[in-house]
DNA sequence: CCAGCAACATACCGACCAGTATGTACTCTG
DNA sequence: CAGAGTACATACTGGTCGGTATGTTGCTGG
């Protein structure tokens, strides 16, 4: 009785879950502003998406702005640590090189993905211009990315298995640019073919980057 | 007196020039479009912009849409014809690589330009997945670009100054996505540094595109 | 010089859309 | 179990925007 229900076993439907609520219109709306751009992302759209009201919607953001601004720090910056971040810091037991083949093999290449492109990117163009509050929200997720590499490639430096000669920032900063350049490509193509192209040779570019195999430290 | 009065002095102010008012619309709604997105883009802001009244508009476009398919084709297409396809072509002289490094650096780094990014990637994002029309007017100005540095890098490769082990398409390709990518890294950080950053990093990538110096046809 | 079409100009319309005002029902607390 | 505040629901508004209907003027050929 003491203790919230929602911790309890779900036997009355809860008419009422705010948390609930907030997240059904996140997804909502993440999903109506990669489609159609922040700008054209229409609430109503949201709202039947989510199945929502406009009271609801305006009791838990106060604003589109403030929504949008959810949906990149909740939604498309855990998207990227999940595909970048995470994977590079669990696998210390490749080699830096490998593990990032690895995560740019693993990246979506399914068709819906394709043809949406990158929702970082999606929106850097849209906003960061028009935006300050979009642009740096969406700094920070670039910021992170980038740093999250070039601590892998700084580690295979470390290792012996990376070149020396590179900046690891620069690096990182080129990958991530040959990464959202062929998603750009591959969703102008609207054609998957494009993207495996490009994952192809970024992974071609990647094996490039690797110390010349004099020895190395097991 | 049979000639029309377009050719002869202007003495009499022409109040009316049709062609004249057609580039200033699709002046004015390139750079509206450029700055805000095409679907954003207000029809009255062009109107003012070029100093036109929505008659007029309307009397040369179909549409909306079909105003954005003439900036593709007359603007945007003649953009990039002008940066990479006719500097590429005109320097015949050069080495291919020399000349795609000249063409690499010769692209504007303005503030205003880096803070806008690229036209066709604006659009890309924007329109590709939204209307084919606007889809297949990109794609062909994509495929131009990449064919005119693919032609480059082959004639490079029958000079025996280009790696005969990569393919000219892929690798242009690629050459793409890392000038797109960077522009959309230099958008995001609305920061010329960034941009410059890139631009040292791609001229670096394409030395390494030169074939090992073992004797070169003069 | 005038008729007729080309090249505009102006006023207006209906649709859409972010935001709000206000009402209501669920739920937790005491 | 009552009352209060949380979590919605509904109806409406003001503004914007693409598009159109219709009027007007400059230009050109005859």
């Amino acid at each position: 009785m003491l203790l919230a229900r929602k911790t309890l076993s779900r036997r009355a439907p809860r008419l009422r879950d705010p948390e609930r609520t907030r997240q059904r219109l996140l997804q909502a709306a993440s999903r109506e502003v990669y489609r159609y751009g922040f700008q054209s992302a229409g609430l109503d759209a949201i709202l039947a998406a989510a199945n929502v009201t406009k009271g609801a919607l305006y009791y838990h953001f106060e604003s589109k702005e403030a929504l949008g601004h959810a949906v990149i720090e909740e939604v498309v910056a855990k998207l990227q640590r999940d595909r970048w971040l995470v994977p590079l810091q669990q696998s210390k037991d490749k080699e830096p090189i490998d593990a990032l083949i690895a995560v740019v093999q693993a990246i979506p290449a399914r068709p819906k993905d394709v043809k949406g492109g990158c929702p970082l990117v999606n929106l850097t163009q849209e906003m960061s211009q028009l935006d300050e509050q979009f642009r740096k929200r969406l700094e920070r997720i670039f910021h992170a990315w980038q740093e999250g590499i070039a601590a892998a490639l700084r580690r295979g430096q470390h290792q012996g298995t990376v070149r020396r000669d590179l900046v690891p920032e620069e690096t990182a900063s080129l990958l991530i640019a040959m990464v959202e350049g062929y998603e750009v490509l591959a969703k102008n193509a609207q054609d998957v073919k494009v993207w495996n192209m490009g994952i192809r040779n970024i992974v071609g570019w990647l094996s490039s980057l690797r110390a010349p195999s004099k020895r190395r430290r097991g």
